[in-house]
DNA sequence: ACGATATGAATGAATG
DNA sequence: CATTCATTCATATCGT
């Protein structure tokens, strides 16, 4: 990547605080990373091998990089994206090679996208007592956020070795419960539906059953 | 990042003489394309109807366009990029008739968050002349015909609904028993793929802004 | 020398 | 995952 690094006269943290009602520039609605999360970003990119995170991962990383400025889950989302979408993008253009063929009868990976996420080439849970790690399998998302050692400097700890979670992947080990991963509820309204009555498409929102996380 | 200039200042080069070592017009900071470069990037964009190149389109155009001098494939990609977007910016500003009201001084947010997408539908029918040979002589890439991008608007300004965390589904719901952890932001995401559109429908809502745990 | 404008570069956001 | 759009920044170029 280029070599951007050095830090502006950072005026993200904005916010006009109102201060009439009008004028006022409201700050972009585009999330303006402080050089802090960028860091840290890349740490986790190139540090941890941290490509797609998912929704947990993800929320833990927005939640630390919170401490450094304004940040969404989505904004987490679409760095990652973004990033390894340029890499690859730039490499795709600024050389031929010629495409990627293997050889038949060499199934190099059938129907699974091998994910170099976390746990891929990078040993990880560095910071992670064994002892500790067995209940990340289950989840360990609480907030181990920073502690002692942690610091600033210091983030990868809390990267640590979520893959396991409730395999992100197969959550369908839920076990006795008959919860459909379908229920997705989302609100909002249909842009589309022309319809007044599509109203009523949707499987509406808020299902308690989503609601009642326990 | 925004407010961050990312261009570094490499100061290597001095143009001037004997300055001291202050600042320097760096040569290479950017690409300055040379006339026959436009005329080459001008011509593939008007009379071919090239627009947003692709991969190979582009090494072939930057291979062709470094006889003129020197050129990166990232060069061409931007070039197009900047090019059509620039077109359209002007084209908005111009052609585009002020729409009625809005006049500075409203103030749009209110409690939503403002999505200033104006995507203005617009023939932008080009003014190539099919059959028109022009001199792009060995270069192919051209690729009329394609300047769609007339998508419809569409308001996709409802991304906001509830927490509902879905996660219920997700690696959180591991177990029956173990514990959920809704924090989720993102409603309607899809655990499995991490991706906020992997849903059926094209909606794709998501939404973090109740996160604030911490 | 500036100030304005044109434009290369970068990147957040979004779509397919 | 690839492609695209919008926006913004930085600088080259041009005008006065």
């Amino acid at each position: 990547m280029e070599p951007q690094q050095q830090q502006q006269p950072l005026n993200n943290e904005d916010s006009g605080s109102g201060k009439g009602g009008f004028l006022c520039r409201q700050s972009s609605t585009r999330w303006t990373p402080t050089s802090d999360q960028i860091r840290i970003l890349k740490e986790l990119y190139y540090n941890n091998g941290v490509r797609s995170p998912n929704a947990e991962q993800i929320q833990r990383i927005s939640a630390r990089l919170r401490q450094y400025g304004k940040i969404e889950g989505k904004n987490v989302f679409y760095w990652f994206q973004n990033h390894k979408a340029r890499e690859r993008q730039k490499k795709r253009f600024t050389s031929d090679p010629p495409p990627p063929m293997q050889r038949p009868g060499f199934v190099p990976n059938g129907s699974s996208t091998w994910k170099p996420d976390d746990h891929s080439f990078y040993s990880k849970c560095p910071t992670i007592s064994p002892g500790v790690v067995s209940s990340a399998s289950t989840l360990t998302v609480g907030q181990m956020g920073n502690y002692g050692y942690g610091s600033v400097t210091m983030e990868k700890n809390f990267m640590d070795c979520s893959i396991s979670a409730g395999g992100g992947t197969s959550s369908t080990g839920v076990g006795g419960s008959t919860l459909h991963h379908h229920n997705f509820g989302w609100v909002g309204v249909d842009p589309y539906s022309s319809s007044p009555y599509a109203l009523f498409d949707k499987r509406k929102v808020f299902d308690e059953s989503l609601l009642q996380g326990d």
